[in-house]
DNA sequence: ATGTCC
């Protein structure tokens, strides 16, 4: 007989709020209720949240309604300032108002010191996504993302650009057989790699319990935005940062992060975060470890390990395809956009949260693609104070998913990938380049704040799906 | 973003 199974989703369903009493209620019922069948199970636990009061003599049940009674609070409880500190807005015409609304709120909690947002934001959970937030000794899980170290990373191969087309099938196999895309997936074999061997991973005791799994998925992708994509890299002139000489190369570009090991950490720490200092409830996504306190240095260090994580995940994918080509890299650039850093802001130690923003400190090299048939574009920073030395870190979303998948045809997705000459692998409608602003219009709104060094135009794209 | 689990 099948085990009864209740999933937090479920409770949501029927009414039951965002605590505690949503873990206890599985485990008793999961527990003592095992044999009864969903809808009984949730009928039951319907009947307590209506009335708690009655179940409190009850041996089992009344650890659910106890629950459901005011309790000692714990943590320190905070409120927002009656006014935000400055932000500068790049590109305000096309933000939505949900980013907005988010930015205002977070540029209200008292450790905030600076802000921006970029022209690609649209809302996230907590922080926007192109949202930059400086704080004051103070580290926000939520305001880094549950993607920790989600990257970009390009190399550019000295193969003659027309071999992407002749050769498209050579390509596009390499990118089947390298590649691992989907919201679980993990290798078989786990792949060898110092990153592993972080004594990180032994010190910090979620890290042990995430070590094996993170293992297998290294050198995976993942699902959603992420993409592995062979495309032109074209340069006009020389840089003397980007050090490539003009002309039009094959370049091999990745996005993605650091999988379910960020993913732990981030939902691990904010729930840590959230218990210690309780915020209003539209910014108690925003809760912040101090990062004198033990938490807060530990968050600090496992972040870090998930950035080398990502990065390595991408060192792993770029060095079995160069191997295969049997070519080396003539140069590779790559950028974090979704972390945390150490930085001096108008004279001030501060942290630097980019959650979805690339950094573009002056002549730091970073890469903003397009989508799936836009051009992408190696950029260089010029260190604007006014947006925390940070630019876009893509086109940003024009409809959400489910907007995407209820509104776009198959047939015209078809046509649009005909059209630009691009080959897909896997890739949803919800990935659509329709789905997507207008890289150039983004370009343009954050004009001062990068130049552009390059152009990459993808050719051959795998994602999930 | 993640095989979500508070």
């Amino acid at each position: 007989m099948a085990k009864l199974q209740i999933r937090g989703k479920d409770l949501r369903k029927i009414g039951y709020p965002e605590t505690p009493v949503v873990s206890v209620a599985i485990g008793v019922m999961e527990q003592y209720y095992k044999r009864h069948s969903l809808e009984a199970a949730l009928q039951i636990l319907k009947d307590i949240m209506l009335t708690p009061a009655d179940y409190l003599e009850d041996p089992v049940l009344g650890k659910v309604a106890k629950a459901f009674l005011p309790e000692k609070e714990e943590g320190v409880e905070y409120s927002l300032n009656r006014d935000g500190v400055p932000f500068s807005i790049f590109g305000a015409g096309d933000i939505g108002e949900g980013a907005l609304h988010q930015m205002y709120l977070a540029a209200k909690l008292p450790v905030a010191v600076a802000g921006a947002l970029m022209p690609d934001a649209h809302s996230g959970y907590g922080l926007p996504i192109g949202g930059v937030l400086a704080t004051d000794n103070a580290v926000i899980p939520y305001g880094v993302g549950v993607d920790i170290g989600c990257r970009m990373c390009l190399s550019v191969f000295d193969i003659p650009a027309g071999d992407l087309d002749r050769k498209e099938s050579l390509f596009t196999r390499e990118l089947e057989a390298a590649t691992l895309f989907g919201s679980g997936a993990q290798f078989k074999e786990a792949e060898d790699h110092p990153i592993m061997d972080r004594k990180t991973f032994q010190e910090i005791r979620l890290l042990r319990s995430l070590h094996a799994r993170a293992w297998k998925q290294l050198g995976t992708s993942g699902s959603g935005n992420h993409f592995v994509e062979f495309g032109w890299v074209e340069v006009n002139q020389w840089d003397p940062v980007l050090k490539l000489d003009p002309g039009c190369y094959v370049g091999l570009l990745s996005h993605s992060g650091s999988r379910s090991l960020g993913a732990n950490i981030a939902n691990y720490y904010t729930r840590l975060a959230r218990s210690k200092r309780r915020l209003p409830q539209e910014v108690n996504h925003l809760a912040w470890l101090s990062l004198d306190e033990e938490e807060g240095m530990e968050y600090w260090t496992a972040m870090n390990l998930a950035g080398d994580y990502a990065s390595a995940c991408h060192e792993v994918i770029h060095t079995r395809i160069a191997s295969s080509l049997g070519r080396k890299p003539m140069r590779t650039v790559e950028n974090h956009h979704n972390f945390a850093w150490r930085e001096i802001h108008e004279g001030k130690a501060v942290i630097v949260h980019r959650k979805g923003a690339t950094p573009a400190g002056k002549d730091v090299l970073g890469i903003i693609p397009g989508s799936m048939t836009a051009p992408g574009f190696i950029v260089k920073g010029r260190g604007v104070p006014a947006s925390i030395s940070s630019a876009a870190h893509g086109a940003g979303r024009r409809m959400s998913r489910s907007q995407a998948m209820a509104s776009i045809s198959e047939h015209a997705f078809k046509e649009e990938l005909a059209k630009s000459g691009v080959r897909l692998i896997g890739g949803g409608l919800d990935e659509a380049p329709f789905a997507y602003k207008d890289i150039e219009t983004v370009m343009r709104a954050q004009q001062g704040l990068v130049d552009v060094v390059g152009t990459f135009r993808p050719r051959i794209v795998r994602m999930d799906g």
